[in-house]
DNA sequence: CGCAGTATTGAAATTTCTCAAGCCGAGTGG
DNA sequence: CCACTCGGCTTGAGAAATTTCAATACTGCG
């Protein structure tokens, strides 16, 4: 049994979706969309856990996901992990370091995944002549921020059990946006210890935290997959608002 | 006694800033820096805790901070609030309006403040023929994203002496930079509620915290001025390590 | 069958928060 | 000039939340 979900998402060809995440965040005109075409890639397969890039590298290519999930984080001195975001099929995950040279976090593979590299050199060319696409690329980065803000008050301000159905609504709410939701559940193949490392919370909270789901019948998470029983409850006990995703028309 | 050091910035004209800002962010032309120059806006003084736009809004101009301080944050169901950054003379901290439509949190004055509104129309015009200064207020919106996932961190994976630590380098890091430090110390207008809405700590926490750092003789918070009595101590408190904050050349 | 990784559980140790009182300095008005 | 008020800071102590530790259970896989 396939225990995450890689391998039902279909084959995609790079540029085609490439080309429709541009359009949900820009009107593009036909020459953007021949642009966008034209970029180069090049595919790769990551292994379980694997570094893309790491904190103080200076790629001179730029992440697409195409299959599995990617995750960026921070690497304290004591070597505590902090998890920031986690990426899907179409996310750009590190485009930022196109003009921030130096990585200030490190970028991995969460399961098994494939991804094509897109050299800054070659977008770089293509954001002086098609202002258009790198709007589209900037609002990317955009909600990015608006994710990484929301992570600052879930984080911060929200009980357990809150920040455990916020985060589960998020990822839901963008795998579904991603087509990448099956019914009610999609692919979130991360273990108790790594949401805790997520969340701000310990192992064994996150524990108690997913039983109190389990048990109020909102959601749930086995074999790495979040099972979504019920979504208004999950909202609900979220306090979930979805306007910071940004899902509508630019 | 001008109390938290608004009034001693000197008046400067919103152009020129502007220009130094996005020179630090982009290799100008001259066509570039003249465009820059042309941007119209229109001054507006703002009183202490006054919003500038707030949750929902959907603003058609950015604001550009030209004294005082502006905070964003996000209002929860409960009403709690949560600072999530604060942004001094040459920032622009809802740039990210003009493409994200909706705002998904909301901005205030933490002082006495002083801000120009540049128009959304006028700078998208701008984008469009000066991909160039594009690059550049984009840039500034990805090294706000790198500050918010340093938030992220810092409110998740840190103790909370490291934490206050952490904010105080940051911030005076920032002012520094920003030319607005004098000698040691900046101005940093909040109590220690408002730092607690920032750090997810409670107020009482940040006083034990504050005390800390006093007695450690690394810095002080004392009538809305952040004074850093030994940086490197306070430094090694934090673990704090710059490079998030991308004040390397473009 | 047993291993490895993960999940679950209970209980003790610790941190953190809340509450509430007192303090302190600045500004106010009698 | 001084008592008063106000906001913010400080302090102590009990309550509550959270982490840590450690033992046990579960599951898929070799």
């Amino acid at each position: 049994m396939v225990r995450n979900g890689a391998g039902l998402e279909e084959q995609v060809n790079v540029a085609d979706l490439l080309l429709a995440k541009a359009r949900q965040h820009a009107t593009l005109v036909e020459a953007d969309e021949r642009a966008i075409r034209a970029i180069p890639s090049r595919k790769k397969v990551l292994t379980v856990g694997a570094d893309v890039v790491r904190q103080g590298d200076k790629p001179d290519s730029a992440i697409f996901v195409l299959r599995g999930v990617l995750a960026r984080y921070h690497t304290l001195a004591g070597g505590d992990r902090q998890y920031l975001s986690f990426h899907i099929r179409g996310d750009l995950p590190d485009i930022q370091s196109m003009f921030l040279s130096i990585m200030d976090h490190s970028v991995s593979a969460v399961n098994e995944a494939e991804i094509a590299a897109l050299s800054h050199q070659h977008l770089c060319n293509l954001f002086l002549h098609r202002p258009t696409v790198m709007i589209a690329l900037w609002r990317l980065t955009l909600i990015d921020a608006a994710i990484f803000r929301q992570s600052i008050t879930n984080n911060s301000a929200r009980s357990h059990l809150a920040r455990l159905a916020h985060f589960f609504c998020e990822q839901f709410y963008r795998a579904r946006e991603a087509g990448l939701a099956e019914g009610a559940s999609c692919a979130l193949p991360l273990n108790q210890l790594q949401l805790g490392q997520t969340l701000a919370m310990s192992q064994v909270s996150v524990n108690r935290a997913m039983q109190k789901l389990r048990r109020a019948q909102a959601a749930d998470l086995r074999f790495g997959r979040l099972e979504v029983r019920n979504w208004p409850s999950l909202t609900g006990i979220a306090g979930f608002d979805p306007t910071y995703l940004h899902l509508d028309a630019p």
